[in-house]
DNA sequence: TAAGATTGCGCAATCG
DNA sequence: TCGATTGCGCAATCTT
């Protein structure tokens, strides 16, 4: 997240090229010979010179090389968890999220529902008045407490 | 999601063996010589003869392969951009679902405070009957009015 | 500059 | 058989 670099750019080219791991971990896929071994061409760098460059020791099957790629395939493997878990938990956030809404709903309903009642209670006793009756207070109490079943 | 298949299994090493692309699209690594190019043993399949095999023409460089890749590899983008969509999808979710919820509980603040005031003009009221006392019904509507504001 | 974190990509195994 | 998914490794970048 927060991450606009690599916007839109048509992803330029990189690799598409790979070596045979062989050796330690990586077993060769079933059914294929382990033949030539591809080699890295150790150009570049520094002034042009073709011969073994010291720094950017980006040498395929070199140590440094394979313990940078084990490195990175364990660094992968955690971020790529994560962004699953994240992911996952966001679902569940959406989960959780529409049981708390129809709560409140509910909720909402309810108290409507009694506001209603109540103002119904209002509104007969104004007439009350107005006709100049008075029932027993009693009465409205108990409407108002069955209907509202707080 | 859901495919508990792969589950816990070691991951029965395949692959990790690849082949250089060269030709049409996949422009080699800067810095990579083309060389050997990687090829596959066409064993196994049928009896065990070691020749040609017909029908799983797995054959690497073939044009059957490099075009079941090629599909593949659009199938493959074609879900992951589905599968980023659904995330963000989520996400947008989830926010939406925030703001739902907050609408909620301010409705329902709005309407628990009307009902207080409702019923504290109903105690205020049995308080008068009480105490024989009977002010103008107008004096309260003009206070539920106010407070409610509906 | 180094090292870990992300991300796009292609391969192969599976699934449906 | 074929597209859809998914785990995995590589390399380029980004972030620290």
């Amino acid at each position: 997240m927060s991450r606009p670099s690599q916007a839109k750019q048509p992803t330029p080219d990189h690799h598409g090229v790979s070596v045979i791991q062989s050796q330690s971990h990586a077993i060769v896929a079933p059914g294929l010979q382990q033949v030539p071994q591809l080699v890295p061409a150790n150009t570049s760098a520094g002034g042009g010179k073709a011969a073994k460059m010291k720094k950017p020791s980006a040498d395929k099957e070199s140590d440094e090389y394979r313990q940078r790629r084990e490195r990175n395939n364990l660094a992968v493997k955690k971020s790529r968890m994560r962004s699953k878990q994240k992911a996952m938990d966001t679902q569940q956030r959406v989960n959780e999220l529409k049981e708390e809404n129809e709560r409140l709903e509910a909720k909402i309903k309810l108290l409507s529902k009694e506001l209603s009642v109540l103002k119904d209670l209002f509104l007969e006793h104004a007439h009350n008045l107005a006709d100049n009756v008075h029932p027993p207070a009693a009465s409205v109490e108990t409407s108002v407490t069955s209907h509202v079943g707080n």
